[in-house]
DNA sequence: CTTAAAAGCAATTAACCAATTGCTTTTTCG
DNA sequence: CGAAAAAGCAATTGGTTAATTGCTTTTAAG
């Protein structure tokens, strides 16, 4: 036996996310992955059933990581306001340490080809929304927004904002620190949040 | 002969839009244009040389579109931000008409594979945030805006702004109507803005 | 009406790719 | 140790696709 099938995979994951970012979707073939850890093409299969259950393990990864963020924020003792500024900062601080994410999650491929695949994104995209409205219901309750504020939809905003900033980083072939744009979408944001 | 050059070229990018909203970026292949306009898959290199020729055609007619809005504004006679407003407006009212905009233009393919077509993306996308940044700059000496704004950082936010509402539109399977959420985004927006 | 150019198509090609098969090697565990 | 199970690979398969070729039909200009 080679390696172990858990750590197999999770090497194939990674490859396919790191191949996403460097080339793009096109490229991204059973072959180039199978290179990439260091093993044959066919043996790919040994380790998942198909191509799209690769991808489906990648955005299973990928959330997992994201919901792990939302819920180390749900343990700390803080005012909503300052919740909110810490999930955009480290969302894109994950997303930031990521480049495959954009070029994987945002394709049209996982949207139109497999519906498994679009609504595994799906989940991913509401969670995130969900969490925002409800800190922005109980900031709003604390007084530290504004009273007149509507959370669903300025949460649909916020996580626009957040995806923007990350399809233009991709766009700009990672040219920038994704991180360091957080305080300046804070100081963007908080005059139509403040009381 | 069949259509003129000019005509069949102009179908062939308008049938390559629509199957792009359709059916994502795979299926769009020479073949399925074919079947759309109603010619033999080898006709389609009659009128282009390459599939990138194609996206290329595509990505031209899109963005003398959107410098078309972006034109007729120059000459309408406004404060800036009511035409902020409406630029907002207008380009939202202009994908929403063509669902395939997003699909190809936010595709990892364009953005990777082919460095013109990049090249072509980011210019219409440029272009779209030099114009937002010279309004705010020209509001703020107005002043309907606030004067500690920063022009350049507020315009790639409201460029971030339209692209994840797009992304999300496009994400929904186009489940709501784009254009309506102009109003709503000027409201989230305008407290950031306002004097 | 004539003819050259443009537009069209059927058939084919070469390349690519996900997945299968059949066999060998390596690991795990009783 | 020894055998079953897991992991590995070379070779191949079947399907897909952009682009080419060679020929025919249609259009437009003189």
């Amino acid at each position: 036996m080679g390696k172990s099938h858990d750590i197999r995979r999770q090497e194939i994951v990674e490859a396919t996310l790191d191949l996403a970012a460097e080339q793009g979707l096109k490229k991204l073939t059973t072959q180039a992955i199978a290179e990439r850890v260091g093993i044959a093409q066919p043996t790919i299969f040994r380790h998942f059933k198909s191509r799209d259950a690769i991808f489906g393990a990648v955005i299973g990864w990928v959330a997992e990581n994201i919901f792990r963020v939302l819920e180390q924020l749900e343990s700390e003792q803080l005012a909503a306001d300052q919740r909110l500024r810490r999930l955009l900062q480290r969302q894109l601080a994950f997303a930031g340490r990521r480049r495959g994410i954009p070029r994987l999650l945002f394709s049209d491929r996982l949207h139109v080809e497999s519906p498994e695949l679009k609504a595994a994104v799906r989940e991913i995209y509401q969670r995130i929304i969900a969490r925002i409205a409800a800190l922005l219901q109980e900031g709003r309750t604390q007084g530290c927004f504004r009273s007149d504020l509507d959370p669903e939809q300025t949460a649909l905003f916020i996580g626009a904002l957040m995806q923007g900033t990350i399809l233009r980083w991709s766009m700009m072939d990672f040219g920038f620190e994704l991180e360091d744009e957080a305080e300046a979408l804070w100081t963007f944001l908080w005059p139509t949040l403040r009381p």
